[in-house]
DNA sequence: ACCACTCCTCAGCTTCCTCTCAGCTCGGCA
DNA sequence: TGCCGAGCTGAGAGGAAGCTGAGGAGTGGT
């Protein structure tokens, strides 16, 4: 679990670095409000600890930006008891969740697991066509609830004509697309292409994947075939 | 004591709430998830009892919208023995406790009272999959009742795998988020895979670490190898 | 100083994809 | 009907991806 934190107290910034890492996590710190800012955008943390009271930009403004820049990794606030910004005021930027300082240890760390659990990624939308579903996230592809096992270039294929179904597709554009920088022959699509009515379609007697003929192909659900 | 029932069956609601008003306990009743989960909101209870099966929202869902809004009230859930849920997604919600219907009343209280005297605690959030237990705050893992020691190394590949069970993770997202920045091979982390399938898999005949060839791996529960 | 242990590197090995190729079918058109 | 180009597909070589045992470097305990 990949975590930074921005604190500017070297004493407390050494207890949570060693304590951290031996609790598992891969810690990184910035000791200024501008660097913990460049450190977050740059990296994908898994959780994010800020002090309040940062030098050349605080936690609040930190945590803001971050949520400007659609980074929704969770923040955990650490905030001295002074009164001097208020909690609401952190829930504002979209923190997460709030210690305040002095604080026990042992708490600080449930609390971060906590966030880390909760903080689940949102995962990319489910492709459904029909009773054909295609889950980039668990890489899973199934036709009528039965799973398909497809390979990684099958499913890439698959994936960038759901991602345009209904549409032609020229078998140059899916080259582009899925091999990248592809010097040979569009005859390499063609087989996978076949491979993947093998798998999806005729095993259902369905048919998904048409030729459009001199142009390319479309994804597209129909009935089943006579 | 005060206590919140989400019951949808009217009988054992009546049966509960009498039963308990008797056992001193002040007694809220929702019959529906949605209701269950204002109440809870809304009040501060010592104990929750949640069916599983509830209309609107079912019972697992309340409580995990529960913990979402940090409230720590211990949990029993009433779960049918027709296997629909199972218990490892309960605890996954963060459930302190189980009953099966058709249950004993007077275990039940038995168990309201052990819960109410535990009470509220820093969740401690534990991953659990099938027989699989694997909880940060203590960095223990077990494989059916049986604790499985693993290194710290071990235990933070395990960890990250499971906070996103379900999903593939790439080996360099596991590279980025265990051992931060990395300059070497991948094949690191191909190796602690070897190393967990060989202690929480291999001498269990299960298969939890799964390969998506060309994409990473996956964590998911499944049965026992033939 | 030695032992125990973990972490990581490396190299050999296995598995199974990926892509090429060649022969085929199909559809459109005269 | 016969021809042609577009598209389909089975087979197989070659290689990429992944697995794992061995071992060296580093660390901490005794």
């Amino acid at each position: 679990m990949r975590i930074l934190v921005a604190e500017d107290d070297p004493r407390l910034v050494e207890l949570l670095r060693r304590g951290l890492t031996g609790e598992g996590f891969a810690v990184d710190v910035a000791d200024n409000g501008i660097r913990g800012l460049e450190l977050a955008l740059e990296n994908d943390y898994d959780v994010v600890v800020l002090d309040i009271m940062l030098p050349g930009m605080n936690g609040l403004r930190v945590c803001a930006r971050m949520r400007e820049a659609r980074i929704w990794t969770p923040v955990l606030m650490l905030t001295a008891r002074d009164g001097e910004y208020d909690e609401a005021e952190g829930l504002d930027t979209g923190a997460d969740d709030y210690v305040t300082k002095p604080f026990s240890y042992v708490a600080l760390v449930a609390r971060l697991r906590a966030l880390v659990r909760r903080g689940r990624r949102e995962r990319p939308p489910v492709f459904v066509l029909g009773d054909l579903r295609v889950d980039p996230a668990t890489r899973r592809c199934e036709r009528a609830g039965a799973p398909v096992p497809l390979t990684a270039r099958e499913f890439a294929v698959l994936w960038y004509l759901a991602s345009r179904h209904g549409e032609v597709v020229a078998k140059t554009e899916i080259l582009e697309h899925v091999w990248g920088d592809f010097e040979g022959d569009v005859n390499v699509v063609e087989v996978y292409v076949s491979a993947l009515r093998r798998k999806i379609d005729a095993p259902f007697r369905r048919q998904t994947i048409h030729t459009v003929r001199g142009a390319g192909y479309r994804l597209e659900d129909l009935r089943t075939l006579p």
